[in-house]
DNA sequence: CATTTTCGATACGCAACCGTCTCGTTTCGT
DNA sequence: ACGAAACGAGACGGTTGCGTATCGAAAATG
């Protein structure tokens, strides 16, 4: 062996890495995530070409990007939640299903992608979009749970904002960060019990 | 009024818009939001730009844009939640309490935000994401809970991923989506208690 | 001091989109 | 039949980012 080792192992001589530039571009990358990640893919070209459609047409009808989406999704998420039916666990039951059917697809999924991730970068789209696709569900659940607290079926002093969340939370988490994503088809019965029951014995 | 009225208001005479190419712009923009919305906005030259940095830099040391985020996003989320205290609703309280401060940082949030919608378009990426950030907070809690299930301090019979899903996916729901995000100091002792005491009156 | 390697900077050709514009065509109302 | 407006297609200059190459300076080894 001809090397030389100076330390513990030979370093191949030249200037070494700069530990100030890496720690830089780490930071640099973190930062502009959070500015820079958004709609910005989505191109009017593209559009256009998969549409069969000239770039003429949807300038003339809508002036900006974030106008179109707005139309876009409001077809979406439109129809909401069916009707009732005989007992509460029964409607909450209906209801979180909806939502872990819409997880499934990529379409009603990017929707609440847009209203839970572009609420800085797009303001106005994300606003329009939690009210015209979140409110009314929010709406449509908080009766829901009102009716509960009043015929009994739910605690007096039940928080209606954190149960909310609960529901939905729960399923939507639940489809996106489980390894076993929706193997189950009862998996919405299993939460919504759960929910009620409590996680402590009784 | 020299104007006709052909049906009930008058039409600007031309050929009317298409409702056909209408329809079709809509359905390409959805169908292309989730296929395009991505990492595609953040640039390499804006990192350099902003990191202070030759663009050779970074092409030395990261092949690509994704090997460069799976090495910033390990910078965050790599500290686990802390310590245990002395009860079950305590540590409940700690880590949940953890996750509602993440989520109120934008770098920490992007992390959920690759992990829960870019499954498709960078698989590698949010594999590496969800099996540095997610899976070991996962042990954590699985194992919290199951020592709440060995202690009497849960039910016996209680479904520990769904109880995990309940936890993590409310706090994230509630800091992103509630109109009242965050104000109230207590809301992660609420969220717990309520979990824990069920919705349904005991 | 000579060598080696990284550094920041800058320039290159290439590609994708932007938003505007001009075409010739199509589809209406009259 | 005629005029009016929207249509699909595509050309346009301009901008942005890509990934590569070249440069002299800086920082380590020997």
């Amino acid at each position: 062996m001809a090397t030389t080792e100076q330390t513990q192992t030979s370093r191949p001589a030249g200037r070494p890495r700069s530990a100030r530039a890496e720690r830089a571009i780490i930071e640099a990358t973190l930062d502009l995530i959070g500015e820079t990640t958004g709609l910005g893919e989505l191109s009017i070209e593209a559009i256009a070409a998969r549409a069969g459609v000239g770039k003429t047409t949807i300038y003339r009808w809508w002036p900006t990007k974030e106008d179109l989406l707005v139309d876009a999704l409001a077809t979406l998420k439109a129809p909401l939640p069916p009707l009732r039916g005989r007992s509460l666990r029964e409607d909450l039951i209906a209801c979180v299903e909806v939502f872990r059917r819409e997880e499934r697809d990529a379409r009603t999924r990017c929707v609440l992608n847009i209203a839970m991730n572009q609420a800085e970068r797009h303001p106005r789209l994300a606003d329009r979009v939690r009210q015209a696709a979140i409110e009314p569900r929010r709406a449509v659940l908080t009766a829901l749970l009102r009716r509960g607290v009043a015929t009994g079926e739910l605690r007096a002093d039940l928080n209606v904002p954190v149960a909310l969340a609960t529901l939905i939370g729960t399923v939507v988490w639940y489809m996106r960060c489980a390894e076993d994503a929706d193997v189950s088809g009862d998996l919405v019965e299993e939460i919504v019990d759960q929910l009620l029951a409590g996680l402590a014995p009784r």
